[in-house]
DNA sequence: GGTCTGAGTTGGTTTTTCCAACTCATGTCA
DNA sequence: TGACATGAGTTGGAAAAACCAACTCAGACC
Protein backbone atom coordinates (compact mmCIF):
# COMPACT_ATOMS: atom_id res chain seq x y z
CA UNK A 1 0.00 0.00 0.00
CA UNK A 2 2.49 2.53 -1.10
CA UNK A 3 0.06 5.08 -2.51
CA UNK A 4 -2.77 6.72 0.18
CA UNK A 5 -6.11 5.36 -1.07
CA UNK A 6 -9.01 7.70 -0.95
CA UNK A 7 -9.04 11.02 1.29
CA UNK A 8 -6.30 12.00 -1.35
CA UNK A 9 -2.92 12.17 1.40
CA UNK A 10 -4.97 14.19 4.16
CA UNK A 11 -6.36 11.89 6.41
CA UNK A 12 -3.70 10.46 9.25
CA UNK A 13 -4.49 6.43 9.16
CA UNK A 14 -4.15 6.40 5.76
CA UNK A 15 -0.82 8.96 5.48
CA UNK A 16 0.19 6.16 8.87
CA UNK A 17 -0.87 3.22 6.47
CA UNK A 18 1.78 4.39 3.70
CA UNK A 19 4.26 3.68 5.81
CA UNK A 20 3.40 0.59 8.05
CA UNK A 21 0.25 -0.53 6.16
CA UNK A 22 1.72 -2.96 3.45
CA UNK A 23 1.97 -6.63 4.52
CA UNK A 24 4.72 -7.59 6.94
CA UNK A 25 5.68 -3.77 8.03
CA UNK A 26 3.92 -3.92 10.91
CA UNK A 27 5.34 -7.63 12.23
CA UNK A 28 8.77 -6.59 11.46
CA UNK A 29 8.35 -3.43 14.24
CA UNK A 30 6.59 -5.30 16.19
CA UNK A 31 10.48 -7.69 16.32
CA UNK A 32 12.21 -4.31 16.16
CA UNK A 33 10.64 -3.70 19.44
CA UNK A 34 11.11 -6.76 20.91
CA UNK A 35 15.07 -5.84 19.86
CA UNK A 36 15.44 -7.38 17.10
CA UNK A 37 17.73 -5.59 14.46
CA UNK A 38 19.12 -7.87 11.82
CA UNK A 39 17.76 -8.89 8.66
CA UNK A 40 18.38 -12.74 9.73
CA UNK A 41 16.53 -11.66 13.06
CA UNK A 42 13.72 -10.56 10.82
CA UNK A 43 13.87 -13.32 8.53
CA UNK A 44 14.13 -16.22 10.69
CA UNK A 45 11.83 -15.09 12.95
CA UNK A 46 9.15 -14.24 10.40
CA UNK A 47 9.06 -16.34 7.64
CA UNK A 48 9.20 -13.71 5.12
CA UNK A 49 10.41 -13.94 1.91
CA UNK A 50 13.62 -12.04 1.59
CA UNK A 51 13.12 -9.83 -1.41
CA UNK A 52 10.07 -8.75 0.63
CA UNK A 53 12.00 -8.06 3.73
CA UNK A 54 14.59 -5.78 1.68
CA UNK A 55 11.87 -3.84 0.38
CA UNK A 56 10.21 -3.42 3.76
CA UNK A 57 13.46 -2.48 5.26
CA UNK A 58 14.38 0.21 2.66
CA UNK A 59 10.36 1.45 3.19
CA UNK A 60 10.55 1.58 6.47
CA UNK A 61 14.04 2.92 6.59
CA UNK A 62 12.58 5.82 3.71
CA UNK A 63 9.74 6.50 6.35
CA UNK A 64 11.70 7.09 9.29
CA UNK A 65 10.94 4.01 11.09
CA UNK A 66 14.37 2.31 10.94
CA UNK A 67 17.68 3.85 11.17
CA UNK A 68 20.65 1.41 9.01
CA UNK A 69 23.55 1.00 10.79
CA UNK A 70 26.85 -1.19 10.37
CA UNK A 71 27.87 -3.47 12.78
CA UNK A 72 30.69 -6.28 13.19
CA UNK A 73 30.54 -9.43 14.74
CA UNK A 74 34.12 -10.73 16.01
CA UNK A 75 35.58 -12.49 13.04
CA UNK A 76 33.24 -11.31 10.62
CA UNK A 77 33.28 -8.71 8.45
CA UNK A 78 30.68 -4.89 8.65
CA UNK A 79 27.32 -5.97 8.18
CA UNK A 80 24.10 -3.49 7.82
CA UNK A 81 21.65 -3.70 10.95
CA UNK A 82 18.26 -2.12 11.53
CA UNK A 83 17.29 0.29 14.67
CA UNK A 84 13.64 2.02 15.47
CA UNK A 85 13.98 5.69 15.41
CA UNK A 86 12.04 7.69 18.09
CA UNK A 87 8.61 7.39 15.34
CA UNK A 88 9.04 4.25 14.99
CA UNK A 89 9.62 3.24 18.72
CA UNK A 90 6.32 5.52 18.83
CA UNK A 91 4.35 2.58 16.95
CA UNK A 92 4.02 0.63 20.07
CA UNK A 93 1.08 2.44 20.42
CA UNK A 94 -0.20 1.11 17.30
CA UNK A 95 0.83 -2.45 18.05
CA UNK A 96 -0.02 -2.03 21.23
CA UNK A 97 -3.77 -1.44 20.38
CA UNK A 98 -3.69 -4.18 18.27
CA UNK A 99 -2.49 -6.60 20.94
CA UNK A 100 -4.84 -4.89 22.81
CA UNK A 101 -7.89 -5.70 20.78
CA UNK A 102 -6.83 -8.99 19.72
CA UNK A 103 -7.00 -9.89 23.25
CA UNK A 104 -10.55 -8.75 23.96
CA UNK A 105 -12.13 -10.11 20.40
CA UNK A 106 -9.93 -12.48 19.01
CA UNK A 107 -8.16 -14.43 21.11
CA UNK A 108 -5.95 -17.23 20.36
CA UNK A 109 -6.95 -20.41 22.23
CA UNK A 110 -3.11 -20.88 22.89
CA UNK A 111 -2.86 -17.36 24.85
CA UNK A 112 -1.09 -14.21 24.44
CA UNK A 113 1.67 -14.20 22.56
CA UNK A 114 2.71 -10.91 23.10
CA UNK A 115 2.34 -8.76 26.59
CA UNK A 116 2.83 -5.24 27.06
CA UNK A 117 4.37 -4.16 30.35
CA UNK A 118 5.93 -1.43 31.86
CA UNK A 119 9.80 -1.93 31.96
CA UNK A 120 10.61 -1.06 34.92
CA UNK A 121 8.14 -2.53 37.52
CA UNK A 122 7.30 -4.87 34.99
CA UNK A 123 3.32 -4.66 35.63
CA UNK A 124 1.04 -5.14 32.87
CA UNK A 125 -0.17 -2.23 31.02
CA UNK A 126 -3.30 -1.36 29.10
CA UNK A 127 -4.22 1.42 26.41
CA UNK A 128 -6.91 3.83 27.51
CA UNK A 129 -8.43 7.12 26.09
CA UNK A 130 -7.85 9.73 28.56
CA UNK A 131 -9.16 13.90 28.21
CA UNK A 132 -7.27 16.82 28.43
CA UNK A 133 -7.36 16.11 32.85
CA UNK A 134 -6.04 12.82 32.37
CA UNK A 135 -9.68 11.57 33.47
CA UNK A 136 -10.29 8.04 31.57
CA UNK A 137 -13.38 7.57 29.12
CA UNK A 138 -15.06 4.68 28.04
CA UNK A 139 -13.80 3.71 24.48
CA UNK A 140 -18.05 3.40 23.80
CA UNK A 141 -18.08 7.42 24.36
CA UNK A 142 -15.33 8.12 21.57
CA UNK A 143 -16.39 9.58 18.57
CA UNK A 144 -13.86 10.59 15.14
CA UNK A 145 -15.35 12.99 13.50
CA UNK A 146 -13.67 14.81 10.41
CA UNK A 147 -10.89 17.61 11.46
CA UNK A 148 -10.18 20.75 10.05
CA UNK A 149 -8.08 18.81 6.85
CA UNK A 150 -11.32 16.31 5.54
CA UNK A 151 -12.78 16.73 2.98
CA UNK A 152 -15.86 14.19 4.19
CA UNK A 153 -19.07 16.15 3.83
CA UNK A 154 -20.82 15.80 7.04
CA UNK B 1 -3.57 -10.38 3.99
CA UNK B 2 -6.00 -13.15 4.54
CA UNK B 3 -3.52 -15.51 5.89
CA UNK B 4 -1.23 -15.05 8.81
CA UNK B 5 2.09 -14.61 8.01
CA UNK B 6 5.03 -15.89 10.49
CA UNK B 7 3.83 -17.03 13.84
CA UNK B 8 1.36 -19.48 12.48
CA UNK B 9 -1.74 -18.39 14.30
CA UNK B 10 -0.52 -17.41 17.33
CA UNK B 11 0.63 -13.97 17.73
CA UNK B 12 -2.11 -11.54 18.88
CA UNK B 13 -1.04 -8.30 15.94
CA UNK B 14 -0.99 -11.07 12.90
CA UNK B 15 -4.20 -12.42 13.93
CA UNK B 16 -5.94 -8.77 14.42
CA UNK B 17 -4.01 -8.06 11.06
CA UNK B 18 -5.24 -10.99 9.29
CA UNK B 19 -9.17 -9.06 10.42
CA UNK B 20 -8.02 -5.71 8.89
CA UNK B 21 -4.69 -6.11 7.26
CA UNK B 22 -6.01 -5.50 4.20
CA UNK B 23 -5.71 -2.96 2.11
CA UNK B 24 -8.50 -0.35 2.61
CA UNK B 25 -10.34 -2.54 5.44
CA UNK B 26 -8.96 -0.03 8.21
CA UNK B 27 -10.23 2.58 6.29
CA UNK B 28 -13.65 0.95 5.91
CA UNK B 29 -13.79 0.86 9.57
CA UNK B 30 -12.63 4.19 10.05
CA UNK B 31 -16.20 5.22 7.87
CA UNK B 32 -18.28 3.68 9.24
CA UNK B 33 -16.96 4.74 12.80
CA UNK B 34 -18.17 8.19 11.16
CA UNK B 35 -21.48 6.38 10.64
CA UNK B 36 -21.58 5.27 7.28
CA UNK B 37 -23.15 2.44 6.74
CA UNK B 38 -24.24 1.87 3.15
CA UNK B 39 -21.76 0.67 0.04
CA UNK B 40 -22.47 3.79 -2.20
CA UNK B 41 -21.26 6.03 1.03
CA UNK B 42 -17.98 4.04 1.13
CA UNK B 43 -17.19 3.58 -2.57
CA UNK B 44 -17.88 7.21 -2.59
CA UNK B 45 -15.92 8.67 0.04
CA UNK B 46 -13.05 6.61 -0.48
CA UNK B 47 -12.98 5.58 -3.83
CA UNK B 48 -12.28 2.17 -3.85
CA UNK B 49 -12.95 -0.50 -5.88
CA UNK B 50 -15.92 -1.58 -6.08
CA UNK B 51 -14.97 -5.31 -6.23
CA UNK B 52 -12.81 -5.02 -3.34
CA UNK B 53 -15.61 -3.13 -1.56
CA UNK B 54 -17.72 -6.00 -1.79
CA UNK B 55 -14.80 -8.36 -0.72
CA UNK B 56 -13.97 -6.77 2.28
CA UNK B 57 -16.96 -6.05 4.06
CA UNK B 58 -17.76 -10.06 3.06
CA UNK B 59 -14.06 -10.64 5.16
CA UNK B 60 -15.42 -7.58 7.78
CA UNK B 61 -18.68 -9.55 7.94
CA UNK B 62 -17.17 -12.72 8.57
CA UNK B 63 -14.65 -11.54 11.02
CA UNK B 64 -16.87 -10.13 13.11
CA UNK B 65 -16.34 -6.19 12.64
CA UNK B 66 -19.37 -5.33 10.70
CA UNK B 67 -22.65 -6.87 10.54
CA UNK B 68 -25.28 -6.72 7.39
CA UNK B 69 -28.12 -5.40 7.57
CA UNK B 70 -31.30 -4.06 5.72
CA UNK B 71 -32.74 -0.92 5.24
CA UNK B 72 -35.22 0.34 2.56
CA UNK B 73 -35.73 4.35 1.80
CA UNK B 74 -38.99 5.55 0.84
CA UNK B 75 -39.74 4.91 -2.36
CA UNK B 76 -36.98 2.43 -2.98
CA UNK B 77 -36.72 -1.50 -2.21
CA UNK B 78 -34.62 -3.30 0.47
CA UNK B 79 -31.21 -2.74 0.59
CA UNK B 80 -28.08 -3.99 2.79
CA UNK B 81 -26.17 -1.56 4.70
CA UNK B 82 -22.97 -2.67 7.16
CA UNK B 83 -23.18 -1.75 10.83
CA UNK B 84 -20.17 -2.32 13.55
CA UNK B 85 -20.66 -4.82 15.80
CA UNK B 86 -19.18 -4.17 19.61
CA UNK B 87 -15.83 -5.87 18.26
CA UNK B 88 -15.72 -3.38 14.92
CA UNK B 89 -16.49 -0.51 17.44
CA UNK B 90 -13.60 -1.46 19.79
CA UNK B 91 -11.08 -0.83 16.83
CA UNK B 92 -11.29 2.62 17.61
CA UNK B 93 -8.68 1.65 19.80
CA UNK B 94 -6.39 0.73 16.84
CA UNK B 95 -7.56 4.15 14.55
CA UNK B 96 -7.57 6.56 17.39
CA UNK B 97 -3.75 5.07 17.87
CA UNK B 98 -2.75 5.43 14.12
CA UNK B 99 -4.03 8.92 14.59
CA UNK B 100 -2.08 9.85 17.32
CA UNK B 101 0.79 8.37 15.94
CA UNK B 102 0.39 9.86 12.37
CA UNK B 103 -0.23 13.59 14.09
CA UNK B 104 2.70 13.36 16.05
CA UNK B 105 5.70 11.73 13.60
CA UNK B 106 4.27 12.47 9.87
CA UNK B 107 1.64 14.92 10.10
CA UNK B 108 0.23 16.48 7.10
CA UNK B 109 0.88 20.21 5.72
CA UNK B 110 -2.96 20.72 5.79
CA UNK B 111 -4.04 19.70 9.29
CA UNK B 112 -5.55 16.56 11.20
CA UNK B 113 -8.24 15.01 8.90
CA UNK B 114 -10.20 12.95 12.09
CA UNK B 115 -10.55 14.02 15.42
CA UNK B 116 -10.69 12.20 18.18
CA UNK B 117 -13.29 13.05 20.84
CA UNK B 118 -15.40 12.04 23.67
CA UNK B 119 -19.20 11.69 22.56
CA UNK B 120 -20.51 13.78 25.28
CA UNK B 121 -18.25 16.78 26.55
CA UNK B 122 -16.75 17.51 22.86
CA UNK B 123 -13.36 17.73 24.19
CA UNK B 124 -10.20 15.89 22.43
CA UNK B 125 -8.78 12.54 23.90
CA UNK B 126 -5.55 10.68 23.63
CA UNK B 127 -4.25 7.56 24.49
CA UNK B 128 -2.38 6.84 27.15
CA UNK B 129 -0.50 3.50 28.31
CA UNK B 130 -1.45 3.09 32.09
CA UNK B 131 -0.57 0.31 35.01
CA UNK B 132 -2.67 -1.48 37.02
CA UNK B 133 -3.52 1.53 39.52
CA UNK B 134 -4.44 3.69 35.96
CA UNK B 135 -1.23 5.69 36.66
CA UNK B 136 0.38 6.94 33.63
CA UNK B 137 3.31 5.46 32.03
CA UNK B 138 5.58 6.97 29.38
CA UNK B 139 5.62 5.42 25.65
CA UNK B 140 9.33 5.21 26.22
CA UNK B 141 8.79 2.93 29.19
CA UNK B 142 7.22 0.02 27.43
CA UNK B 143 8.20 -2.69 26.65
CA UNK B 144 7.20 -5.93 24.28
CA UNK B 145 7.18 -9.50 25.66
CA UNK B 146 6.85 -12.54 23.84
CA UNK B 147 3.86 -14.14 26.06
CA UNK B 148 3.17 -18.00 26.87
CA UNK B 149 1.91 -18.84 23.43
CA UNK B 150 4.39 -17.16 21.91
CA UNK B 151 7.12 -19.47 19.96
CA UNK B 152 9.67 -16.90 19.80
CA UNK B 153 12.87 -17.91 21.47
CA UNK B 154 14.55 -15.18 22.93
C1' DG C 1 42.67 -21.25 -3.16
C1' DG C 2 38.47 -23.21 -1.12
C1' DT C 3 34.69 -22.78 1.97
C1' DC C 4 31.36 -20.39 5.03
C1' DT C 5 28.00 -16.76 6.20
C1' DG C 6 25.00 -12.67 6.32
C1' DA C 7 22.73 -9.96 3.36
C1' DG C 8 20.84 -9.44 -0.14
C1' DT C 9 19.30 -10.17 -6.07
C1' DT C 10 17.16 -12.31 -9.81
C1' DG C 11 13.73 -14.85 -12.70
C1' DG C 12 9.55 -16.82 -13.06
C1' DT C 13 4.93 -18.07 -11.09
C1' DT C 14 0.93 -17.05 -8.35
C1' DT C 15 -2.11 -13.96 -6.09
C1' DT C 16 -4.13 -9.30 -5.45
C1' DT C 17 -5.49 -5.14 -6.99
C1' DC C 18 -7.32 -2.17 -10.24
C1' DC C 19 -10.51 -0.46 -13.76
C1' DA C 20 -14.27 -0.20 -16.87
C1' DA C 21 -18.13 -2.20 -18.40
C1' DC C 22 -21.94 -4.90 -17.44
C1' DT C 23 -25.90 -7.15 -14.67
C1' DC C 24 -29.86 -7.55 -11.75
C1' DA C 25 -33.84 -6.55 -9.12
C1' DT C 26 -36.78 -3.27 -7.95
C1' DG C 27 -38.86 1.30 -8.07
C1' DT C 28 -40.66 5.65 -10.37
C1' DC C 29 -42.76 8.16 -14.07
C1' DA C 30 -45.34 8.92 -18.36
C1' DT D 1 -47.16 -1.08 -19.91
C1' DG D 2 -42.84 0.25 -21.14
C1' DA D 3 -38.72 3.42 -20.63
C1' DC D 4 -35.59 4.85 -17.47
C1' DA D 5 -33.16 5.29 -12.81
C1' DT D 6 -30.70 3.49 -8.78
C1' DG D 7 -28.10 0.83 -5.30
C1' DA D 8 -25.53 -2.96 -5.01
C1' DG D 9 -23.08 -5.53 -6.70
C1' DT D 10 -20.28 -9.11 -10.99
C1' DT D 11 -17.23 -10.03 -14.57
C1' DG D 12 -13.11 -9.95 -17.64
C1' DG D 13 -8.79 -8.53 -18.49
C1' DA D 14 -4.54 -5.70 -17.44
C1' DA D 15 -1.19 -4.15 -13.95
C1' DA D 16 1.05 -4.55 -9.60
C1' DA D 17 2.54 -7.06 -5.57
C1' DA D 18 3.82 -11.17 -3.25
C1' DC D 19 5.95 -15.56 -3.27
C1' DC D 20 9.62 -19.06 -3.92
C1' DA D 21 13.90 -21.13 -5.11
C1' DA D 22 18.13 -20.45 -6.78
C1' DC D 23 21.82 -17.47 -7.26
C1' DT D 24 25.36 -13.61 -6.17
C1' DC D 25 28.65 -11.01 -3.60
C1' DA D 26 32.14 -9.60 -0.30
C1' DG D 27 34.83 -10.34 3.36
C1' DA D 28 36.67 -13.84 7.03
C1' DC D 29 38.85 -17.88 8.16
C1' DC D 30 41.64 -22.09 7.09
Amino acid sequence: MSKTPGDEVRCQIARTLDVVGEKWSLLIVRNALRGQTRFSEFRDQLGIPTDILTARLATLVAGGILEKRSYRDAGSRERASYHLTEAGHALNLVIAAMVQWGDEYNPSPYGAASIVIDAESREPLELEFVGADRSPVSGNDVAFLPGPASTDTW
